[in-house]
RNA sequence: GCGCUCGUAGCUCAAUUGGAUAGAGCAUCUGACUACGGAUCAGAAGGUUGGGGGUUCGAGUCCCUCCGAGCGCGCCA
């Protein structure tokens, strides 16, 4: 059991006894920014006290009176502080039962979380028209959304990772007669696509079947199977590549027609069909099919999302910027299907903005300008590039600098989260080599770990649940880039600080401090897979590698 | 004009969703160990959280307003 839960629950009672009632159902328990402040903090004399009519500071010196006649386990000292707040001071044994947790749990179990119960989610990102090659910006959204969808399989949900393919429509036609254009010798149509990689696809469907090839059929498979390879090399494998022009075989958007009527969710107006997205929050109706008698965009997207509600208990869509102004009408048309709307999540990533030699890249393949994503990996390499990608909250903009991941690779803090998780396997080599082996668990004295930066890297590692918890919770794998590299602090402090062999240190302390790098390793381990990272056992920089060979 | 996302140290970004003295990295300066691989560690300096008002025990966070940036606002996709 959590030392918190044991503290929560002496709260709630102490609460009771105080004639506090109702009893908060939730008690807040919290890490003072201060150390002065003690291991643990709860605010819940200030909130409680207005509602029962009493002086917050009161409160808590009364609480802190009840806490002292029976202190929880690991609990050596509880104070009232400012306004009201009740800290609590630990000893250090608590730490010693994290560390046993961790290791016991293992990189399978710790910051495992159940609550997903196996609620069916299908995670649908990238989704890139098979038009041209994925770009630098599509990267973001790319490992994003691999990230989310690991979240949440760690915290116990039934994860789909799908790619919804535009593969019919005005689009696909501008491409095909691109195509067609350059591998006849022609301009494209202005509408066309004007990038580079249209000429060589164009020389490359010439050279493999003349003219025999059809250009949006061989375009398509093309473009397909470039996506294929560079979400690969990045790690990221979709269970589930949706066509879009399944659906018309399907019937799929005919049916999903025929349940808005019936729902009474849309109505004619000259000669289009709309939907009603406007009784749903949206600010204006949307068509569904024109008064030509072709559907919109909107139509089988409707039916996409549709469809997968049939396969799943709940949407996770990661879109772009451009896209943010789709989310009101795709919330409406789920509502007006009577889908219950937060079971869809939208996620919003905003733009990439790609910096090659001090300059800025436009992304766009309509224009031509672009930085391809399989570029991007080449040059800083795939772990490189999805630890940057996952960086910063997709909340904001992000500016991509190739020249600084890729040339000063040194500053790149993937390089030194690896090189933590490396480390700790070089220390378990050298105690191998020394013949020191760390034995089991239970005969290990952890109450030797007492130095600083050994309690920092345990604190750490308790907080990991909470972090992969809320950071699923808020699709935010960021904050795990940030916990990450803050283990890594503490980890790479501990051994600057912390002999674990040598002369001098005694046999048991050094079997505790194997086992605390156990932990860490866990740490990391757990924390890297959810990044989608490698954790490399060594890494030697090309020239130590180019001197070794020597 | 309306909507979405933002504005935090010189630069790039965090901040337990309303908690106590706003934290990291990079860059700058100064240091550490004849190294369990130095891709390491420590210290200094750096802030009116875009401006103003409000809500309350308490605001970077919530509300209003102004300024600025990006992206959207079609019977295009």
């Amino acid at each position: 059991m959590d030392v918190r839960d044991t503290i929560i629950d002496a709260v709630r009672a102490a609460l009771g006894d105080l004639g506090v009632d109702p009893v908060p159902r939730v008690v807040q328990l919290e890490r003072p920014a201060n150390p002065d402040h003690g291991e643990w903090s709860t605010n819940v004399a200030l909130a409680s006290a207005k509602a029962v009519g009493r002086n917050p500071r009161e409160l808590g010196t009364q609480l802190v009176e009840r806490l002292e006649a029976s202190l929880p386990t690991h609990v050596v000292g509880v104070e009232v502080a400012g306004p009201g707040f009740v800290n609590f001071r630990l000893a250090d044994s608590w730490l010693h039962d994290v560390l046993a947790d961790v290791v016991a749990a293992g990189t399978d179990g710790w910051a495992r979380i159940d609550e997903g119960d196996g609620t069916r989610v299908i995670v649908e990102f990238v989704s890139a028209n098979p038009t041209g090659p994925l770009h630098a910006g599509h990267g973001r959204g790319a490992c994003y959304g691999d990230s989310v969808a690991r979240l949440y399989e760690r915290c116990g949900y039934e994860v789909v990772r799908e790619f919804y393919i535009n593969d019919r429509g005005l689009q696909m036609q501008n491409f095909a007669a691109s195509l067609a254009a350059r591998a006849a010798g022609h301009d494209v149509p202005e509408d066309g696509y004007h990038g580079q990689y249209i000429i060589d696809w164009a020389a490359e469907m010439h050279a493999e079947s003349g003219d025999a090839a059809d250009p949006m059929e061989w375009g398509y498979a093309r473009a397909l199977a470039a996506h294929q390879d560079v979400l690969e090399s990045l790690s990221i494998h979709f269970d589930s590549w949706f066509s879009e022009r399944s659906m018309i075989a399907s019937g799929a958007i005919d049916a999903t027609l025929s349940d808005l009527r019936t729902a009474g969710a849309v109505f004619e107006d000259g000669g289009a069909v709309w939907l009603r997205s406007t009784d749903h929050g949206d600010d204006k109706d949307r068509v569904l099919i024109k008064s030509d008698g072709e559907p919109t965009y909107l139509m089988p997207d409707v039916a996409y999302h549709r469809d997968k509600f049939g396969r799943a208990d709940r949407l996770v869509n990661v879109f772009g910027a451009d896209h943010h102004g789709y989310v009101a009408r795709m919330r409406a048309a789920m509502a007006l299907l009577g889908h219950d709307p937060s079971e869809l999540e939208i996620a919003i990533t905003q733009l990439v903005n790609l910096q090659r030699d001090g300059r800025e890249v436009r992304l766009s393949k309509r224009t031509g300008e672009m930085v391809e994503l399989a570029e991007v990996v080449e040059e800083v390499g795939a772990d490189a590039a999805r630890f940057t990608y996952l960086l910063l909250s997709v909340d904001s903009s992000q500016t991509f600098d190739m020249d600084l991941v890729a040339s000063q690779v040194n500053e790149n803090p993937v390089f030194y989260v690896q090189y933590a998780h490396a480390r700790i396997h070089q220390i378990v080599q050298r105690a191998t080599g020394a013949g020191i082996d760390r034995g089991s668990l239970d005969e290990a004295d952890l109450t030797l770990l007492v130095h600083p930066r050994e309690l920092e890297v345990l604190r750490a590692l308790h907080e990991l649940p909470d972090v992969v918890a809320r950071a699923r919770r808020e699709r935010a794998p960021h904050q795990v880039t940030t916990w990450v590299r803050d283990l890594s602090s503490s980890f790479h402090g501990f051994y600057h600080d912390c002999r674990v062999l040598g002369d001098g240190i005694d046999l048991a302390l050094t079997v505790a401090r194997l086992w605390l790098a156990e932990g860490a390793r866990i740490g990391l381990a757990v924390a890297l897979d959810l990044l989608g990272v490698g954790a490399p056992t060594e890494m030697w920089r090309d020239e130590e590698r180019a001197g070794e060979r020597v």
